[in-house]
DNA sequence: TACAAATTTTGTAATTACAAATGAAAATAG
DNA sequence: CTATTTTCATTTGTAATTACAAAATTTGTA
């Protein structure tokens, strides 16, 4: 369905224009199938991107400032989002001792449980959306969002 | 910059994976932008697309159910957002006649005042970052954004 | 009438936004 | 070398927004 179809608006509407509600209103889609994934697991995405950072690190620590920095939504707040994950028991929190003034964060062995059993959801979640797109299609997508957003 | 590099991820990440995440940090960057220049003007994005909605309407009144399925984020609290633009005296609000369930919200002079005031910053924003690609690129982007979304 | 459907509002808990505050380390001045 | 200032890293306060479900109101219908 065509942009314009979904905004129901009657006039043109230029090109420009029309991109950055395409990309607006393809991001909420995509989020809020997301987001029904996670529902069922009590998480919210942002909780679950924190999760995926941790993890990435391969038992590495991570302080606020590098999950903040790794995040896709910059703006959220970093210590209440690991507030929540470690009520869950999901994260380890401990000052670092080298620099006290740093936090260092770890995901637990039941958070790598948890994100083992989201795996295969996410996954068939993200492959349905390209289902439509040829690998080439998927890169050049990739390629024009990059382009797009370098200002 | 590529997505991996934001995200700063070591190990390969699927395609459709980096699709996933390259439209939802596409939308930021671009939201973003979009916010830094309504704060000034005292309005959210969503305000800012409801305004847009009732301009669409052209004088014709739109009620909640219509405004909320045009809206782009369908999960805003469409009346809590009509409360705060009345209160800026950029709407107007009342009972329509015919269907007394119904609200029949109208766009003052003042809410155009606004959005004229808005469109010139709206649109350079909205062709800064379509400026590394052609129209043809553009145009193909929207294809593979629509094609992406259908599932 | 009584019941179901449509439309909007409200309650309230959770989340986000943004600025200010806190605490620790590093840099600088006397 | 100690006191002071600046910078760094994180937390907290609080107001605004969002999420989600329940409630309220009006209309249509058996």
């Amino acid at each position: 369905m065509k942009i314009e179809e979904i905004i129901k608006s009657n006039s043109p509407i230029s090109i420009e224009k029309r991109t950055v509600l395409n990309i607006m209103f393809t991001q909420n889609v995509v989020a809020e199938a997301f987001n029904e994934i996670l529902k069922s697991f009590d998480l919210s995405v942002e909780q679950f991107n924190v999760l995926r950072i941790l993890r990435g690190q391969k038992g590495k620590p991570a302080n606020m400032c590098v999950i903040q920095e790794r995040m896709i939504a910059k703006t959220s707040n970093t210590t209440r989002l690991v507030d929540k994950l470690l009520l869950k028991g999901l994260v380890n929190r401990e000052v670092c001792e080298q620099n006290r003034r740093k936090m260092e964060i770890t995901i637990t062995e039941k958070g790598l449980n948890l994100l083992a059993e989201l795996d295969p959801k996410i996954e068939a979640h993200e492959k349905l959306f390209g289902y439509n797109l040829t690998p080439e299609e998927l890169e050049n997508l990739n390629n024009l969002l990059e382009k797009y957003r370098t200002i």
